[in-house]
DNA sequence: GCCGTTTTCGGCCCGACTGTTTTCAGTCG
């Protein structure tokens, strides 16, 4: 997959292009930038597209022609493109880098590298340190400390965080706005609304008659590290959790563009302008106008969509993936929601790794409203979880019978384990163990290191087996720890889809894996999905949440979720 | 450099905020 390479040096080329002695039209280096954004957001490997339809197949994608096709070409022939190494000749710095500090663009990196010869991070800090910054023209003592305000941000914190720790910062700081009584309305926009597994920064929105009261009360709030920004309209403030969160003040009749507008994705926003470009309308984030600068978006977001002939759409699907084209055809599928889900399929329990007692988790998942439960504790070969071998599950399951006696149906918790896939495919209990269960959650645990073919083999083995009912976690990943091990998950699909197993949607936030681009590429098999919590204490099982926005941006339907089914019929289907 | 229900030429998103500027350039989203 060269996609991000490919990406990557686009990118780096439009920068170096924006500060070349050489006048270059600031929308040749945006043509740059758009190439490398469609690149980057492409669903299947560039070279791929390539071997199928040739330079002509390249120039098919949005934002490139037959120069920037040329370049691919280049790159996968010889893995050089003479266009940026020239540049790089011309410009040995190492400007990702640089621009990825706040407040430092392409233009003040070639400044410092023309005046100063820095040309790395390293040689920055050295000219920060002996004060060189501040004496250059056009810089000043406060460009001097932002740049080293920024330097220490990145530092610190490292990018993009998991949606299960932004969101629930990103809606106490709402609750705490609306309670203020300052601001009328108050929202999450940006990624997080959007359900990303990851959420670069949090973005607020807010109507309030009370602009400056509203700043000062968001700026003062026990969350907020520094203030980088403050003006009328939009506060930035770092927080202690080490993300940025913007705060903006909408007025009513612009709310529901600026809701549209800072929800985005920023791909989706720019189908959805040409829309209106090719209607004669004009949208920004005040609003969608006519010919005439009237605002006829209203002040709702589906206004905004309205107006443009296209239906509402959950802010998970705006990605750019098609979605638009289904709106304008009013074909926007009913996606499966959290209230769908009667049941969790996958959790822990102080047996093993857990943190709590079957019957606090039974509590918390009737709290929860959850008709059932599966109880799937690790098996023997999970020494680390204290996995447990035949004749514990035995004497578990008669606990298990005990309490589901107590609680009268109210709950039905299913006999079941979340059971070791081996090296060789064969699983970590006996059968006779496996087949008394009512739902049994196969999973890799070890040797995720085997070759693609070899874990193709190994899962498929399982899933044949006839034994399991849910394939946890299938691409075994972990967000920003832990790369997904290789397997033809095609293939897992097709072998899931024939033996009625369902693909886990794992909703812890560390792993949601699948993730959204895997369940599109595998719902085409007639596979189905169970969207677990994998709690390990009772406060997990509202992780729920967290999967079921994740089978909505992979644009999943009720009827293809098992845990969607009430008991009586989920039953009859784990029956095999 | 890309692109076309206005098109093969002439557009291409644009507003907010900051610092150092004395009227605007750079950065961000």
């Amino acid at each position: 997959m060269e996609n991000k390479i490919i990406a990557d040096i686009f990118n780096e080329i439009a920068e170096l292009l924006s500060v070349d002695e050489r006048p270059t039209s600031k929308f040749e280096v945006r043509a740059y930038q758009k190439a490398a954004l469609t690149i980057s957001t492409l669903q299947e490997p560039i070279e791929d597209v390539y071997a199928k339809g040739g330079l002509k197949a390249l120039m098919e994608l949005p934002g490139v022609g037959k120069s920037i096709a040329g370049h691919i070409e280049e790159y996968l022939k010889t893995h050089r493109i003479e266009k940026y190494d020239e540049l790089k000749k011309k410009y040995p710095i190492d400007m990702a880098a640089l621009t990825s500090i706040q407040g430092m663009g392409a233009k003040k990196a070639i400044t410092l590298y023309r005046r100063l010869g820095i040309r790395n991070i390293d040689d920055l800090k050295k000219a920060l340190s002996s004060h060189r910054i501040r004496k250059l023209e056009g810089f000043g003592e406060k460009s001097e400390e932002m740049i080293q305000k920024g330097l220490t941000l990145m530092e610190s914190s490292g990018g993009r965080m998991l949606l299960g720790d932004a969101l629930p910062v990103a809606e106490e700081i709402v609750r705490k706005l609306k309670e203020s009584g300052l601001a009328k309305e108050a929202m999450v926009a940006g990624s997080a609304r959007r359900m990303r597994e990851t959420v670069g920064d949090i973005d607020i929105l807010v109507i309030s008659g009370k602009q400056k009261e509203v700043m000062d009360f968001f700026t003062a709030l026990p969350s907020v590290d520094t203030v980088l920004v403050s003006g009328p309209t939009k506060t930035s403030v770092h927080l202690k959790m080490g993300l940025n969160c913007d705060l903006r003040v909408i007025e009513p009749e612009s709310f529901g563009a600026a809701v549209q507008y800072f929800t985005g994705s920023r791909d989706h926003n720019i189908q959805v302008r040409t829309i209106a470009v090719n209607k004669g309308y004009k949208l920004n984030e005040y609003g969608l106008f006519d010919k005439k600068g009237v605002n006829i978006g209203g002040i709702k977001e589906e206004g905004i969509y309205e107006a443009l002939g296209m239906q509402w759409m959950p802010p998970e699907m705006r990605e750019a993936r098609g979605e638009v084209k289904l709106a304008i055809k009013h074909k926007i599928p009913d996606l499966v929601k959290l209230k769908d889900l009667n049941g969790d399929l996958h959790t822990h329990t102080k047996e093993t790794d857990g943190a709590n007692t079957l019957e606090e988790m039974a509590n918390e998942a009737m709290r929860l409203g959850h008709e059932y439960i599966a109880t799937t504790n690790h098996t023997k070969s999970l020494y680390i979880a204290r996995g447990m071998n035949d004749d514990q599950f035995v004497k578990y399951f008669k606990q298990v019978d005990k309490l589901n006696e107590k609680l009268k149906g109210k709950l039905t918790i299913l006999k079941g384990a979340e059971v070791d896939i081996l090296k060789d495919g064969s699983l970590d209990l006996r059968d006779s163990t496996l087949e008394y269960m009512d739902c049994v959650v196969g999973a890799i645990h070890s040797s995720f290191k085997l070759d693609k073919k070899e874990m193709t083999k190994r899962i498929i083995a399982a899933l044949d087996s006839g034994l399991i009912h849910v394939l946890a976690h299938p691409t075994g990943r972990e967000i920003n720890e832990r790369q997904a091990y290789e397997v033809d998950l095609e293939a897992v699909a097709e072998t899931a889809a024939r033996n009625k197993v369902a693909l886990e949607i794992n909703s812890f936030p560390n792993r949601l894996d699948l993730n959204d681009t895997n369940i599109m590429r595998v719902s085409g098999y007639n596979v189905l999905f169970s969207i677990d919590s994998d709690a390990h204490r009772t406060a997990n099982l509202s992780f729920l949440r967290y999967g079921i926005g994740t089978a909505r941006r992979g644009w999943l339907t009720k009827d293809r979720i098992i845990n969607a089914k009430p008991l009586k019929e989920l039953l009859k289907y784990l029956k095999k």
